[in-house]
DNA sequence: TCAATAGTTCGATAATATTGGAACTATGGA
DNA sequence: TCCATAGTTCCAATATTATCGAACTATTGA
């Protein structure tokens, strides 16, 4: 089979809004997962729950596609999540640099 | 009268969380405000309403105040807004500015 | 002292988000 | 084919937030 199945939506990079940004990235799950994300590139959904549902991480997931802030695609029986860096960075040069040096 | 009546809570700057600002900079009405404050120094409350009932501009400065993002002190008759730069400069460096020179 | 102005606080309502269980889908392997 | 794994979707319950009118407080000025 030709992978790239489950046609997430991700939106464009000239889409994204910075207010849906800054939301996705205002709670500490979320914010704990894009920083552990920018560390390790890639990880699956089940590698960043913190013992949390798979419901409740499936939401979160979503509410980082929904803002562009990760691209989740489907690998075999898993969904390998990573950030959007360059689209990020050309979009809003500077930010998640600025966000992600923060202490926290 | 000494001036500085009205004991508006501001949290001190070692005590602001990250994901607080960023929650407070997501909604689009408290951004634009923070844009504004940012160019233009200081303004009232009323200043900044746009045509906006007060009850929910209070609401939005008590939760910009709470966030640390915004100072408040009485001024005769009116409270007087400004961004606390230095602090949220000294606890998230590079924070407000990339936030603050992003489109939208 | 009285009225006007600026903004807060209270209270109710509506909108939106979070959480998590249960059922479902897709994939890979035995 | 059957089972296990990974994650989604659906749903309901709970919690948080936004909005705005009305009543209240503080300050200035007449």
């Amino acid at each position: 089979m030709i992978s790239g199945m489950r046609p997430f939506k991700h939106p464009p990079a000239n889409e994204l809004l910075l207010e849906r940004v800054l939301y996705a990235l205002s709670d500490p799950v979320r914010l704990e997962i894009v920083r552990r994300l920018a560390e390790v590139g890639e990880a699956s959904c089940g590698e960043l729950d913190g013992g949390r549902p798979k419901s409740s991480m499936s939401h979160h997931f979503r509410v980082m596609r929904d803002a562009g802030l990760v691209c989740t695609q489907s690998v075999g029986t898993t969904h390998m999540n990573s950030l959007r860096r360059a689209d990020l960075d050309a979009r809003f040069p500077g930010l998640l640099d600025a966000i992600l040096n923060q202490p926290g």
